[in-house]
RNA sequence: GGCCCUAUCGUCUAACGGUUAGGACGGAAGCUUUUCAAGCUUUAAAUCAGAGUUCGAUUCUCUGUAGGGUCACCA
């Protein structure tokens, strides 16, 4: 068991990117793993030619790349065990199958696919589950009554796993505790395909036994094939690693299944939309686990101190965008003015960077967003382009409730008059205020003064305070825009 | 349908068998010297139902209800 050390794995199958789900088992299986100094493998499982999507290695490796979950062994930095792509391991599971053979734990399987539909809507009439195991050649098991004699194996005709005890299973799960399973559970499953590749009830726990794997993480669907497993791991007479189950992912939109709308989409797109990879690991870590105090952001570091596979929960719990948007933010809010400045930079379109304006608007940028994508979306909705470019103005909308045209006019003389006075390299957001609210306080309503200001400077009837763009445009830009809008 | 699992605010969750059932997201209200956002303060909101064990049950047991998983030559 290599030195006692804990080993987890994730083994995603090649059939298309990676989801929330599969993240989060992978996520808890490198969490246990760098928790006690262990070894994370990434195993492929590829053995359905037909569900295998192309390129999907790679974009499962690019995922986890992104999220910074590193792998100590995998088929790209290969290991003691590889390779690490089970299409490539054929030779080892036909070793598997013929100590199986040579036991008598595994033998051909005779019926055609016809047949077996047969015998499987028999039971599905009789209202019974359907269980190969009743059917077993007489050669095999004579009190079946099975007619067809195997044909010994070469390969061409599926492998089939020879139950030998039918009974109740029990068994401890780290997460749940006792976990158990009726007799029709165990049944005389396949072990190789007629194909030649071996299925992933046999082929996953030959490679868990062949990498010395101590901790199996994987998702609940897998808890009433768990029977087989055992089975198998009796059956060549090795005692099982931990299993840790974890629950699933609901979609928001209640608790069905994870859908496309509610986060079953290609990890990788959080990526594109601006979301903060230890955000996003941090977010599903404590969708399913809490360390059990009141604090919930933790940077990547700390959430490897307080994980605790006993601390897993036992239900679904839903997809939450809202929630997930607050903690990207919170994580944000942990970087450097540096980081901050360069991520809003990057995407704002080329000609609002790199000036004295962009600087400065970068603070209230940041306090209006939550990932970085919202930067573009705050330019598509014109919430910025009126720092960088005089905005056309309606005199209507210069007006403040019922004042007069004349009323107005005269309020912002006296601003510009006041403003004028200013020091040109003293023109803060504090001064104006100061300025500004002397002004507005002696007037009828502050309104009067404040809102044709607010739309003078920038064309909108919502935006950030008037001080504050005034101090972003600076002196003279502040002025003839005033000067325009008298 | 058989087998298996689960059940605390709308959501994520905390609570040695003893708490005014706590926190967070979201909601509402108020304050922030016009608006939007942010921030601050306040607030509403839950133990699925019914029995049992116990001095005492969110916690243990049973039944019911609801939800989930699984019954492949898919993983």
């Amino acid at each position: 068991m290599r030195d006692n050390k804990v080993v987890t794995r994730f083994a995603p199958s090649p059939t298309g990117f990676m989801h929330v789900g599969g993240v989060r088992t992978a996520l808890y299986a490198w969490l246990w793993a760098r928790k006690n100094n262990g070894i994370f493998i990434l195993r492929i499982e590829d053995t359905d030619k037909e569900r295998e999507v192309a390129g999907s290695i790679e974009h499962i490796q690019k995922s986890l790349k992104w999220l910074g979950l590193d792998w100590d062994e995998g088929p790209d930095v290969g290991g003691p065990h590889a390779p690490y792509i089970q299409s490539q391991r054929l030779d080892i599971y036909k070793k598997y199958a013929e100590i199986l053979i040579k036991k008598g734990l595994a033998y051909s399987d005779p019926y055609t696919e016809a047949e077996i539909e047969d015998f499987r809507k028999k039971a599905e009439a009789e209202k019974k589950p359907f269980l190969y195991r009743e059917h077993r050649p007489a050669s095999i098991d004579a009190s079946q009554g099975g007619h067809e004699n195997p044909p010994v194996w070469d390969g061409t005709v599926p492998l089939r796993f020879k139950v030998s005890e039918i009974k109740q299973t029990k068994w401890n799960d780290v997460v749940w505790g006792e976990l158990s399973a009726g007799p029709e559970a165990l049944d005389d499953f396949i072990l190789i395909k007629s194909d030649g590749y071996p299925t992933y009830n046999f082929a996953h726990v030959v490679d868990d036994i062949e990498m010395g794997v101590t901790h199996v993480v994987r998702g609940q669907e897998f808890i009433s094939s768990t029977p087989k497993f055992l089975s198998l791991y009796e059956a060549f007479d090795i005692t099982p690693p931990f299993f840790v189950t974890t629950p699933p992912i609901m979609g928001s939109e209640g608790k069905k299944k994870l859908s496309k709308r509610d986060g079953a989409k290609d990890i990788l797109d959080y990526e594109k939309e601006g979301y903060l990879s230890e955000a996003m690991i941090n977010y599903l870590a404590f969708l399913g686990f809490n360390p059990g105090g009141e604090r919930e952001v933790y940077p990547r570091e700390e959430l490897i101190k307080i994980f605790d596979l006993s601390k897993i929960q036992h239900s679904g719990a839903q997809w939450n965008d809202d929630k997930l948007n607050w903690m990207n933010k919170e994580h944000m809010k942990l970087l450097s003015q540096e980081e901050i400045k360069n991520n809003i930079l990057k995407h704002l379109p080329e000609n609002m960077r790199d000036n004295v304006i962009s600087q400065k608007l970068i603070p209230i940028i940041f306090e209006r967003i939550s990932k970085w994508a919202d930067v573009e979306e705050m330019v598509a909705r014109g919430e910025l382009l009126f720092f960088f470019k005089s905005p056309e103005i309606e005199k209507a909308k210069l007006i403040y409730k019922n004042y007069s045209p004349e009323k107005i006019s005269n309020n912002l003389k006296l601003a510009i008059n006041a403003l004028e006075n200013l020091d040109e390299n003293n023109f803060t957001t504090e001064i104006i205020k100061n300025t500004l609210m002397s002004i507005a306080n002696n007037l009828e309503s502050r309104g009067e003064l404040l809102h044709p200001i607010r739309y003078a400077l920038s064309g909108l009837d919502k935006s950030p305070d008037p001080f504050l763009i005034a101090f972003i445009l600076g002196k003279n830009e502040t002025l003839s825009r005033l000067q325009k809008a008298v």
